[in-house]
DNA sequence: TGTGTAGATTATAACTATTCTAAAGTATTA
DNA sequence: TAATACTTTAGAATAGTTATAATCTACACA
């Protein structure tokens, strides 16, 4: 459970209060061998799963919001159903599988770099996103 | 007025009726010099403005809907707040400006082709689409 | 050219993801 | 420990979208 005290920290640098539901959350997003993408609602069924608490709707809302905000997970733009969350906040691009809507990590040695040859006056690129959509052939 | 015959064979040929409200829909998104993005919101006050005449939420949903089942326009993704729509229906790719809430075309002279060197088995490539976020700096 | 009918429009209700509210609870600091 | 500021929560509100069902219209054909 040191990870507990790393959670604990990681919340207190970034200026939010440890408190009990914080870091259930923390050890869902951050305790896997592997990153994951997913929604608010999955997220939220997944705390039900592995915990007898439950945790209310608008606090998972909040501190997914806040964990943007300070960047500890990435938004991904799919289409206007709902928002798509990433615990792999390194750049890189997605497949997304419209029969299963489930969004798979391109790594960057399966992409050339996307160059664009054009700036817009005033404006500061804050992201280049690939976002390739697949369905069964 | 010609253009009010085309519309009404563009709407035959692919099944439709060529209903007075239809015929309105079609001169906002077909006739200008240049194509644009729009939101159901945007359409909808430009159909007021252009207009005395009000067409039904409904009805301007399913015609796009319609259209964009036939591949007369196309669906932007940008984030989960609302569907973008776009009458420039060739393959190309988006600037998004987070302060006016605006696409931009980037045209293909202007970014190299994006190469994808990874296969999802069972699956094919249905699009793919570079979305580059921009804001003030 | 009138008429029946399939298809279209509309107002409105329903749905769902998200945000807001305000009351009750908790962590922190003095 | 007590005061304070922050947090959680249930539930209401909001907004984009879709469904419903009554009314209307385009048009094939008599
Ligand atoms: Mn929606
Ligand atoms: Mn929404
Ligand atoms: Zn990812
Ligand atoms: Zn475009």
């Amino acid at each position: 459970m040191n990870n507990n005290l790393n959670f604990v920290q990681k919340l207190r640098i970034s200026g939010l209060r440890p408190t009990k539901q914080r870091i259930k959350i923390c050890e869902i997003l951050f305790c896997g061998k592997e990153t994951f993408h997913f929604s608010i609602n999955d997220l939220s069924k997944i705390i039900s799963q592995k915990t007898n608490e439950k945790i209310s709707l608008a606090t998972i809302y909040n501190t997914v919001h806040a964990f943007l905000a300070k960047g500890y997970i990435k938004q991904i733009a799919v289409n206007s159903e709902q928002n798509y969350y990433d615990t792999n906040t390194t750049d890189h691009h997605h497949f997304y599988d419209e029969d299963k809507n489930q969004l798979i990590d391109i790594h960057d040695n399966e992409v050339e770099p996307v160059k664009i040859n054009r700036k817009i006056p005033g404006k500061k690129i804050k992201s280049i996103e690939v976002l390739v959509k697949v369905q069964n052939n």
